[in-house]
DNA sequence: ACTCAAGTTAGACAAAATCTATATTTAGAT
DNA sequence: ATCTAAATATAGATTTTGTCTAACTTGAGT
């Protein structure tokens, strides 16, 4: 599978823990708490501490097979997707969604930037998602 | 001053405890999390308790005086967003710098954005800032 | 089998944010 | 001016989120 692939060429051990926490992030692009991942990771059997769960986090994030997103809320969230993206974030419900990639053209902002080193950048986009911009329009009152 | 100004159009009571929250924000354009506005608010006089200034953020952010900035560490970081702009992040320092606002040609990601309803959007730029650049360009073992 | 380093663990701890119940202030009516 | 209802402020308890510690486990290399 590829997240052995991964594992590989990221020189970290895959031990059980570590590997359930990528395999979880890898197929529920949801961008996860660490909460989440933790409830999710002991609903099947290796067992992982919240601890490991946070360490694993950390030691993914540090081989770049997982990053942690900035989120507005509290909890810190994560992400396995490895492809650049962009996001968008539905102001009504709260979903975060991953947008395909796209560049910036190369002026955009160079004045703006000045002697800034840029290596890398993300949009945040706001708005209304497919499924809210159907529903209600504003809902009166409230 | 322009703050009257702000809360008027916000319809929003300037109490002394939210004015000297707001006040903070507009002059400190640093991204202040929730504690430091409370130790900075405290040190003048009106003193407003950490529930009220967390009041008071959330009043102030649900009127759009100020907004809860995205960021990678636990504590949530508050702007007065009295101006559009993107952001910049060292990756070396972990200083978060306003860059001035400039708009993203109108057909930028139409496709990848699918049928959202965009409202509003944000660049965050990722790199090395003036200071860094110039400093050690990387500093050898650690 | 023995050793060492990496990894895991439970639970204590700390930090950040929210909640609760009460007190105070304010705008507007009288 | 006084009263009342709604909005706001308060201290402290509580919850949520994340980190730390010290003991224990595992596995690769010898």
């Amino acid at each position: 599978m590829e997240l052995d692939q991964a594992f590989r060429s990221a020189a970290l051990r895959p031990t059980a823990q570590r590997y359930a926490v990528l395999e979880f992030l890898a197929g529920h692009p949801v961008h996860a708490t660490a909460e989440e991942i933790f409830r999710a990771v002991n609903r099947d059997d290796p067992r992982a501490s919240r601890a490991t769960v946070y360490n694993n986090l950390r030691s993914l994030a540090k081989a770049g097979l997982v990053r942690e997103v900035m989120s507005e809320g509290k909890a810190a969230r994560f992400d396995a997707n490895l492809r650049r993206h962009h996001h968008f974030i539905c102001e009504r419900c709260g979903a975060v969604e991953d947008i395909s990639w796209f560049d910036l053209p190369p002026s955009a902002g160079r004045v703006a930037l000045g002697g800034r080193d840029v290596s890398n950048y993300e949009i945040v986009f706001r708005g209304a998602c497919e499924g809210c911009r159907d529903a209600q329009p504003e809902q009166g009152a409230k």
